[in-house]
DNA sequence: CATTCTCCCGTACGGGGTACGGCGAAAGCG
DNA sequence: CGCTTTCGCCGTACCCCGTACGGGAGAATG
């Protein structure tokens, strides 16, 4: 399947939903099964989590709660808006310790590691595009409390903007293949070392070492290096601190 | 719809699919259409292109070719296996010029580029999860060229692998975000501009200024300076300058 | 008790991937 | 030339999806 998309609907039911405005159904008036909005949220983010985006289903999570699949339709416009509000919910979760003393290369260090663990609770979340970013209540305060990091450094806010981007894509393509990693084990049954030594074989016929001697050398080092192909965590780990060795480049200009 | 998955099948198929190797049906002996994988392939990157992955499906792909659904299958195993051979014919794209005496840091852009500009031309591309590299002529041709912008630096194996990943990260999660913001003004008929200028008045009454203030002056400035939320190639140059900075001081470091 | 409001949800439609099995034409052979 | 075998082709069917629509049921109100 292809990505989810999130947006689309009506933006001022969608923003009214994320905001839980409105005296929504069965605010405290009737409804027989306590069925809400946090409700479904939850099960939806409970299914992602366990299961995948791709086995998350308005008849799955209605089936979760132990109710029809249309009734969900009540509480929420769609599965678009439903996936908006479970984005919001998951980035509340993020911590934002008070930065202290410390310096911005620590709360930098601290706000990309915050955002590889996130990714690595919900990796549905790097399946849903955004687009346009969510306008919830807790997507703007991880925002805000972000870009906290990078105040009082001499850089314009174009440029806070644009590093704060830079780190947080980082940890997101970082954590992006790590969970594919994890994922392809579960699905095909297989360790990558296994899988490397099923097919090595076969690859070696078809590639020529002669032809392409880099790419045969340095994967190979690679791997054994990391007992797989790949060792994301490492290689979130080395980015960052290359990227934030050019950001203090950056920032001593200033 | 959750992202696609490539692999899954059997992987001997797979290889065989993706180097053409196997005398398969039609090579010369018979077939009323001159069907083929590389015209399945040909067709499915062509719907991909103009409509986006979702919009792929085999039925599709088969009437394009004015052939049964069904049909697809005798040269192909499955969509997934499809996807994966899509994959590697558009990393068969990218240009690979002759370093000549340019240094690694102009290289390195130079890849930086290509790859977001293929990103560009085949957005589909970021929604596949490969989770396993796709093991393809043009796929391993692509990585041991890039590789070579990287060697006779001092770094070691594991670091030129690392490093090279940064920057292919980079290039991803900028041209994800690129993408995306093309797609969502194509999906909603609205600019990114009409749609903040839809939405402030609305948001102005959720979200309190003075209890994010640097997030309402960032978002404000950021904004302003590229006409709407985010400029994405700015913020994907402005990246790459501060990515090469930091591979520039561990090249030093050596 | 009657009315009304509103939550709840059964049914149905159009789309998806692909397993299965049959059809018909070309290739190989005598 | 005719028979047999092979194999590309694909119609049908199954189970999944999101959701439009309209009816049913139960509680609050009068």
């Amino acid at each position: 399947m292809a990505t989810e998309h999130s947006g689309g609907g009506d933006p001022v039911r969608s923003l009214a939903l994320l905001w839980r405005t409105q005296d929504g159904p069965s605010s405290g008036r009737r409804g027989r099964s306590d069925l809400g909005v946090d409700r479904i949220v939850r099960a939806g983010i409970e299914i992602a989590d366990a299961e995948g985006l791709a086995a998350l289903s308005m008849r799955r999570v209605a089936d979760h709660l132990g109710v029809g699949t249309m009734s969900l339709y009540t509480y929420v416009p769609g599965k678009a808006e439903l996936i908006d509000v479970m984005l919001d919910t998951a980035y509340g979760e993020t911590a934002r310790p008070e930065p202290g003393a410390t310096g911005w290369r620590e709360q930098l260090t601290g706000i990309a590691r915050e955002n590889w663990a996130l990714y690595h609770r919900h990796p549905w979340m790097l399946q849903v595009a955004t687009g346009r970013a969510v306008l919830g209540p807790n997507a703007i305060a991880k925002y805000d409390y972000e870009l906290g990091a990078l105040t009082g450094l001499g850089l314009t806010d174009v440029e806070v903007d644009a590093t704060l981007s830079l780190v947080l894509g980082h940890a997101e393509a970082a954590a992006r293949r790590a969970v594919e990693a994890v994922q392809v084990e579960q699905r095909s049954g297989m360790t990558d070392e296994h899988w490397w030594r099923a097919h090595a074989p076969l690859l070696g016929q078809l590639v020529d070492p002669q032809r392409y001697p880099t790419a045969t050398r340095v994967g190979a080092a690679a791997g054994q290096a990391h007992g797989s192909a790949h060792d994301p965590e490492h290689a979130f780990e080395f980015g960052l601190q290359r990227i934030l060795d050019g950001i203090e480049a950056l920032v001593a200009q200033r």
